[in-house]
DNA sequence: TTGTAAGCGTTATCAT
DNA sequence: ATGATAACGCTTACAA
């Protein structure tokens, strides 16, 4: 019925089409497909009915062009897919983030890192207007995302303290007070000599729960000489329980600052002949479901991911709409006791 | 030194500012940022000049609206996110997609399915004009992508059949032809009662591997009534195992249409009290990691998802470019040996 | 090589 | 309630 232009000019019918297809003008179109404030029922029914023959779907480019809104936000891991796949708390961060949006009509844009990553290629597709708010997990020292996203007008917020928290929002837990938690208690049950399997030094996580750990060593007159660094996975957590036997064999407590490096040190130690905990206690950090599993029944501090991925998704949300939120104070550690330490 | 308009005025530079910075006019501005084709040298330094004092960073939207792309793709998986993240089967896709998209510099989109998925929100994501092409995988028969991408003109590839190809494109193995090597092996080990649990009848590869299970009985003239469905999971395959064993009591032969399935049917088999493979051969589907681990060492057929991932990928490329492109053959399928059957 | 001008498809303002 | 009309920020003929 439409006048044909010639094969494969089908194609996406626009807004006008739609008007001259209700008998409207197009503003009358524009306001009946948003909301229909405004609009007589008839003209209404109208719209939707050309809306409905025709297929209409509005343009979105066309459409954020106008109202600077894109209808979708970004989650931002900085760190290879394959980890981002593995790693039980990643995972629970996209699973938060993924169901937090899904009571809002908004979008998620997965963004990780890449191989031979440009710097800044992250902060430009986010400053390039493709999506309305950020959410950032996982960061580290130097990935520029801090600067990039302070100095933006996009909202944003980090899942986790930034190393420059100045202008920015963000979601934590207390990380320091949980390696606290974790050493007073390794005190109380006798042991002397602790050492720590620490997080990477890029990472606030890392360097909070290492500050903690310090702190409540001081506070309890030991030495904190026994420090390795891992990054987070069995593996390094592993390599650095080995160093730390290494250098020294005396120690009665480990706490390393995730689960998944305490389940490291657990299998080194196991290797090793040291029992646990009556050799040597250790004492995790994430609670994971793996922690609670029988065959490894690791004592850890909680941290309750999918309840900081919610604040997050919540201060975003509020940012996005009335222009700012505030950073809450870090949800507080807690100490969940099982056979390991 | 620009003509303030207030607090907060500061916001997004933009070409016209760009160009008024670099005292060219806003085409050449355009032309220089986009590739410099015919651009002096001198022009050229002057707008990178300006670019780089503003920050400017090009509006996605306005570019789309007049170009009509937009720089990403969408991965669409229609499950639910926890499964999509625990799935070792989707996780391998996500992972192939978002490294075969590493190298262009396109932006991938996942989208999964939601809790209270209003019928037809994905698709009317994708057509309006948000992604530039999309890749589908683990689609079921009634999610409407089907119908929604064959009328759409967005270039799109399937990762395994569609229930109705005409007019998509798609890249899959030969299920069928690995269910026939499951049941022939099985049959030259001596096996006479040979049962299958089945996948989902709402996915082709569900579908297509009971096909060729029911053409490889038929063959080796035996009767193909031990039939139960799971859903790829390993708690449906060991409930459907359940079921097969209470049914059918004589049974020396499994074909699980997945290695999630087999696990879970193996698990079974063990708490029944029959050994595998000496009473109960079992044949998986897949391939993943842990048929290989020594605890399982299930005989399965390889299933190689990353290369059908790199296929889709690459065919959506050149749709996208070109405008088409053709379904090739499927990957022939083949049998790894190990213990269980 | 450069600039002028015409859109791309929406929404928003403002008379009517 | 409705309809012109002016943006939104960019690319791209076409002219100079």
């Amino acid at each position: 019925m439409s006048t044909t232009v010639g094969p494969g000019a089908s194609s996406v019918p626009t807004l006008d089409e739609v008007a001259r297809e209700a008998g409207v003008s197009r503003s009358t179109a524009s306001r009946a497909i948003n909301g229909g404030e405004r609009v007589s029922p008839s003209a209404q029914a109208a719209v939707d009915d050309a809306v409905a023959r025709l297929g209409f779907v509005p343009n979105r480019a066309a459409r954020s062009l106008v109202t600077r809104r894109t209808g979708s936000v970004a989650l931002v891991l900085p760190e290879p897919d394959e980890r981002v796949l593995n790693d039980p708390f990643l995972t629970a961060t996209l699973r938060g983030v993924s169901s937090a949006l899904g009571s809002s009509d908004l979008q998620l844009i997965l963004i990780m890192a890449r191989p031979g990553e440009k710097e800044g290629r992250i902060a430009r597709y986010l400053s390039s207007g493709h999506v309305d708010g950020v959410i950032v997990a996982s960061h580290h020292r130097e990935d520029g995302l801090e600067d990039a996203l302070r100095t933006s007008s996009l909202p944003s917020v980090f899942v986790g303290r930034p190393f420059s928290p100045d202008g920015l929002t963000f979601i934590d837990m207390d990380n320091a007070g949980g390696a606290r938690l974790a050493v007073r208690r390794m005190v109380e049950r006798g042991c002397r000599r602790i050492a720590t399997v620490t997080g990477p030094d890029d990472m606030t996580s890392g360097v909070d729960r290492l500050t903690g750990w310090r702190a409540a060593m001081a506070e309890a007159g030991l030495a904190d000489d026994a420090v390795e660094t891992g990054d987070f996975t069995l593996l390094g957590g592993a390599a650095a329980m080995e160093r730390l036997l290494d250098e020294h064999p005396d120690i009665d407590g480990v706490f390393a600052a995730s689960d998944m490096m305490a389940a490291g040190a657990l299998r080194v130690l196991r290797e090793r002949g040291r029992s646990v905990p009556d050799d040597v206690a250790v004492i995790g950090f994430d609670d994971l479901d793996m922690a609670a599993d029988p065959a490894i029944a690791l004592t850890t501090i909680h941290n309750d991911v999918s309840e900081l991925v919610r604040l997050a998704c919540d201060a975003l949300l509020t940012t996005i709409e009335v222009g700012s939120a505030t950073t809450p104070p870090p949800l507080p550690a807690r100490l969940v006791s099982r056979s390991s330490g």
